[in-house]
This record gives structure tokens, sequence and C-alpha cells, in this order.
DNA sequence: TATAATCAAATTGTCGACAATAGCTATTGA
DNA sequence: TCAATAGCTATTGTCGACAATTTGATTATA
């Protein structure tokens, strides 16, 4: 999937380009732990380069909040609470819920057949395959995805996708079973995608508000049960 | 002010700290152009640092999206257009309408009493000065950093402040005649703050969503006018 | 004259070495 | 035995030099 809004051009791509996706795909998966610090020496030697780009790639994961770094200390692979990953859901709540008011008024009427032909798709799969947790987070990654990209409003995908998708995507590799319930997500993604095609902005938005308000409570009730 | 989620301390401040920080301000002030592309050598020499540091800060400045790089030609800072100025809009108003719910919930005592001090402020000071537009500007920025605050939410308060909000400094600077009519939005304020003060989070969001709404329509409007 | 290929200059990308700082260890004193 | 200090080690911060690439200017050719 493009990283909105910096180059990818396969061909001229830089070494500290490399090394920044290669990184924060490694710790968007966990294959280096949260909270840990590792050197930038070895982190050079681990990616192939100098600590040149390796640096500038860990500005630019910095921003994203996916390593914190103390000055003449080190970086440190950024810790995962359920804390921050709440707060989050309120972005979404926010930011997501914009994207389908937006997708409404804006989609393409091409766009809208492709998220209905998607939607059929994950229709298929979950009666073969029931409650399978892990194409359904995929799966539901794309639906937001689509959403968010028709939208058509580039602010808020490169945010969104740019910025925040790395994070959320982090917490889902690794707090594996705090996922909605599947079949009620999907009739969830069904209803949205009435309201975008029948072009009513406010009831997408509240529809879409409510998907993610529900995703979050129902953490935040998990999190009472087992504390 | 803060600019949330670095540290700032002073002794041990990094060069590329120090860059970073002027850099950005240079660019966001529009000392250095809009639009223009200027090397590293030079940048490097008017901050009085060696190009390794300055590519740090570029690559942060990048993800703010205040500069656009280009893989072997380079940095250009970044051109200001209506398009992306109402994009942002959009974006404020979720995630500062989020905010606004959440400071009605979340905000301490002091923190409304402070709020409610810091309008008095203001309305003083319009009583005196009618129709100054830079004060109202930065005053209302203060009241709006203040909201986003008082939700209590790291994760909004850092994207928000800390990331978004450079970018509209940036258009306020160089954007001059675009604010909203002082006394309106000052009007405005107050019932946001009744709001708040009342505890009543859903009201508090509608508020701010027309305030900030509102001010996106008077900018669309004068573009129409003026075209 | 227009177009394409070639070359040169300037700029960015990368690297290794050195300087500066923080944290740990050992030593000294009470 | 504990605390404080001094020194050492490892890591980060910074710099200058070199390699690679782009861009434009120039020249040759149709």
């Amino acid at each position: 999937m493009s990283d909105l809004g910096f180059a990818t051009d396969a061909a001229s791509r830089t070494s500290a380009d490399r090394v920044f996706e290669a990184l924060q795909d490694a710790i968007v998966r966990g294959d280096i732990a949260p909270g840990s610090r590792i050197g930038e020496t070895e982190l050079a030697e681990r990616f192939g380069t100098s600590r040149g780009p390796l640096r500038e790639a860990l500005r630019r994961l910095e921003s994203r909040r996916l390593v914190e770094r103390t000055p003449h200390v080190g970086v440190r692979i950024a810790a995962l609470d359920y804390a921050t990953l709440i707060e989050l859901y309120y972005l979404r709540e926010a930011l997501e819920g914009m994207a389908a008011h937006l997708a409404a008024l804006h989609m393409t009427a091409d766009e809208v057949i492709s998220l209905k032909t998607l939607l059929a798709a994950h229709e298929q799969d979950e009666a073969l395959q029931a409650d399978t947790a892990y194409f359904q987070q995929e799966g539901d990654l794309d639906f937001h995805y689509r959403i968010i990209q028709g939208s058509h409003n580039g602010a808020l995908s490169q945010l969104l996708i740019g910025e925040l998708y790395h994070r959320i995507r982090m917490y889902r590799y690794q707090f594996s079973a705090y996922a909605n319930r599947p079949q009620k997500a999907f009739a969830e993604h069904q209803r949205i995608v009435e309201a975008i095609e029948a072009r009513d902005g406010d009831f997408a938005e509240m529809l879409m508000r409510r998907h993610i308000s529900s995703a979050r409570q129902n953490i935040e009730r998990r999190l009472k049960e087992t504390s």
C-alpha cells in the first residue's frame, strides 16, 4: 500500500528512505520489541547502511511517534499501552467520521461500486471462515482505507493513512485479541456504505462514529474485565 | 509555547533540534518564501551548522509537510494554496470538535476558570481596540490551544498543536486577511465556554464545529468573490 | 531550426573519523 | 557499610570529504 506523501519511486529511492520503511515495518510488526532500546550502530549494521541515513530515518519515525528520542541517550522503540490506544480511537472517531461524511459527498460512482464489491467479497469470505480474526482485521483496514481515500481530502488521507494508521497497525499486530466482533462490524460496514450510496453525509458520519466508538467501548470493557 | 512531544530541555538541546525549530519558525513566518528551493549548504551556513544535523531537521519538517523533498534534487519550502487551507479546516472541524467535546468532560475546574479569565481579557482588549486583527488572531489561537489541552487527550494535543497548528499559523501569517469577524468569533467563543462549563460535551462539540465551519465558509465566500 | 546526445558543474547522498556527553564502575573517605 | 566522587567506557552528536545523481548547457546532426 502506498505511504501517502513521500516519494517512493523504486528507482531513485535513497538509502535513508529504504531504512525508514524497513525499520518502520520492523517496529509495526513487533520484530523489535516495543520499549526496547537499540543503538544506532547496531541498527545501521542491521539495515546495511551507515549512521547518517539511519539517523534521518529515526527522525521521521520520531515524528510518527514510533520511536522516542532522548538527546545524548538514544532512541527507544515506542511502548504500547492501553491508555494511548484509547486516545487513538477518539482520534479515529473524529477523523474517520469526517472522512465518511466527505466520502458520502465526494466519492465517485466507480468508487462506490468498488467499495460495494469489496464488501461482497468480505461477505463471501466470512460465510466460509466464520470468525477468522486475521482476515477480518486486514479486510477491516481495507474498508476504512477506501472510505478515507473516498473523502477526496488529501490532508485528511495523509494524516490518517500516512501517519496515524501505522500506530494503529502496530497495536493490531501486538494486542491480538481486541477486535470488534466480525459479524457485528461487518453489518456496520454495510450500513455505512448504504449511507454513502444515499449521499447522506451526516448519517454516514454518525454511523462511522458509532462504529469506531463501539469498538473503543469494546476494548474498554475487556480492559475492566481482565483487571 | 511548548512544542508537544519533543525534548526541549534548554541545556542538552542538540544542534539538529535548534536548527529544526529555527528553520520551522523561519518557514512559518515567511522569512523563506513558500515554494522556493534552497540548497542544503546554504541553509547549513545560515543556521551555523553542518549538513548532517540540517538534514535531520529537514526530515522532521518533511514529516510536518513544511518542506517537500525530491530525492537527489532537494527540498522545497511548502507552497500555500487555498485548496489545502480548506482541507485543513475540515481537519480542524473534526479534531477540535472532538477536543471541545472531551474538554467539556475532562477539564478541571481550574482550567475552566482560567479559560473564562482569558476570554474576559479578550473582551477588555476588544472593547479598546475594536477590530484589530493581529491580536484577535493570536488570542484566537490561545483560546483554541486551551480547549485542546483541556481535552486531556495527549495524542489529540500532540497531533493538533505539535503538527497541524504550524501549518495553520503559516497560513495565518501569509494569507493575512481571512479571519472571521472578531466580534462574531468572540461571541462564539463565549458560547463554547458556556457549554464546557455546563459539561455538555455534545453541545460544546457542535458549537466548536459550527465555529470552525463558519470560518471555513467565510474563506470560501471571499474566494468566490475575488475570483 | 529543431532535436537529440554528450558533457560539465553543482547539488545531494553516503561514509568514516573525531568530539562531546551520559552512565557505569571503582575507589576513597567517613 | 554506605555515600560521594572521579575516571572510564560506550554511545550519541557533529563534521568534512568523497561518491553518485541530476540538471543545464553545449554541440552535433537531421
